[in-house]
RNA sequence: CGCGGGGUAGAGCAGUUGGUAGCUCGUCGGGCUCAUAACCCGGAGGUCGCAGGUUCAAGUCCUGUCCCCGCAA
């Protein structure tokens, strides 16, 4: 089958790869354009696009691809398929509809729940215990597609978002490739609307931590914001990441006061349970454990945070 | 050259107008105790990121350089 892949992250660099390995010829590759990273804005080319340069495969970056030219190109080299990774592009109709067997996207949910831009880490925030992932033939809305094959997958009690990218990157190598491989024997199935939700993409404010929500919640916000943004707070004007953290015992303290700050930091939440600290990151240092931070950091018992 | 904070003992930090480098934790020794991660006493451990410069004297001021981090993208 000729393939024409899209994607741009780690994520869809290992479906990529996946495909490289099959039988299956790769015609070309989409990706976003190289962007500036870092403190020193170094313009870095996407992972994908180093995978599909170091396998010859010839990439195109356009900044749009409703002018008319990305389907030239398309049209041009002719896949039977197109199948679409974490791109981060909305495709127009009429590519839509190019290939023989349309375009297939691989989203790391169980439609129709979790649609939308960050399935994984808003299913960790909500407390799932089980996500997966979803291969669908697309159409013109926003992961509406019909469903072509499914994947669970179990989330473990102390897996981080990070942890569970990796983890789904490679199951949804192989459920993509497997699906590809079936295509012509497979019935779509619709998606119940009346069950779908939404992700919202994730936005830095969104990871402050309140200390009135529950020591439950609290902690899914720490797993599922890890390693972006990362969960925070603020003390004495400074941010304050929270990298590792856990449920501890019960407490009478009102949410945010600091009930413990000898082993680690340990802060009341909303639910009369405390959640320690273990790991921190405060602005300007480098990560570190929350009792080396009160080594140098005096923060008194009694202490209300998010005041 | 986007803005900003920072590199000081094994770890985390303080260090006023330049004048013999301190704190907390850890570590080592001793004591107390049925016992202890608790408490008391004592000790070891630092070319103050690197390289130059100013000075009688630099952690501190100046210049350059490497690295880390927050914001912005």
């Amino acid at each position: 089958m000729r393939i024409m892949f899209m994607g741009t992250p780690d994520y869809a660099a290992v479906t990529l790869e996946k495909l490289i390995k099959s039988n299956h010829e790769i015609v070309g590759v989409f990706a976003q354009p190289d962007k500036k990273v870092g403190r020193k804005q170094i313009l870095t080319p996407p992972p994908v696009k180093v995978v599909a340069e170091e396998n010859g495969i010839p990439v195109f970056q356009p900044n749009t691809l409703r002018d008319g030219s990305a389907f030239e190109i398309l049209k041009d080299l002719n896949p039977d398929i197109i199948v679409v990774v974490a791109y981060g592009k909305i495709l127009p109709e009429e590519i839509l509809n190019l290939p023989k067997f349309g375009c297939v996207n691989g989203h790391a949910s169980l439609l129709p729940k979790y649609r939308g831009a960050s399935p994984i880490q808003w299913c960790i925030v909500c407390g799932e215990n089980k996500t997966g992932i979803t291969v669908m033939k697309m159409d013109k809305g926003m992961d509406t597609g019909d469903i072509l094959s499914q994947c669970e997958v179990i989330i473990g009690e102390k897996e981080t978002a990070e942890e569970l990218f990796d983890r789904l990157a490679v199951i949804s190598a192989d459920l993509m490739l497997e699906t590809i491989e079936n295509i012509e024997n497979i019935t779509p199935v619709k998606q119940n609307e009346a069950e779908a939700t939404y992700a919202p993409i994730i936005r830095k404010e969104m990871a402050l931590l309140d200390f009135s929500k529950s020591s439950k919640e609290l902690y899914n916000a720490v797993r599922g914001y890890y390693s972006w943004p990362c969960a925070y707070f603020f003390l004495n004007g400074k941010r304050i990441k929270v990298i590792e953290a856990e449920v501890g015992g019960k407490t009478n303290q009102k949410a945010g006061t600091v009930v413990g700050n000898t082993d680690c930091l340990e802060i009341a939440c909303g639910d009369g349970v405390i959640l320690k600290l273990l790991t921190v990151q405060p602005e300007g240092k480098g990560q570190m454990t929350s009792k080396q931070m009160l080594c140098g950091t005096k923060v008194e018992k009694g202490t209300v945070l998010n005041g």
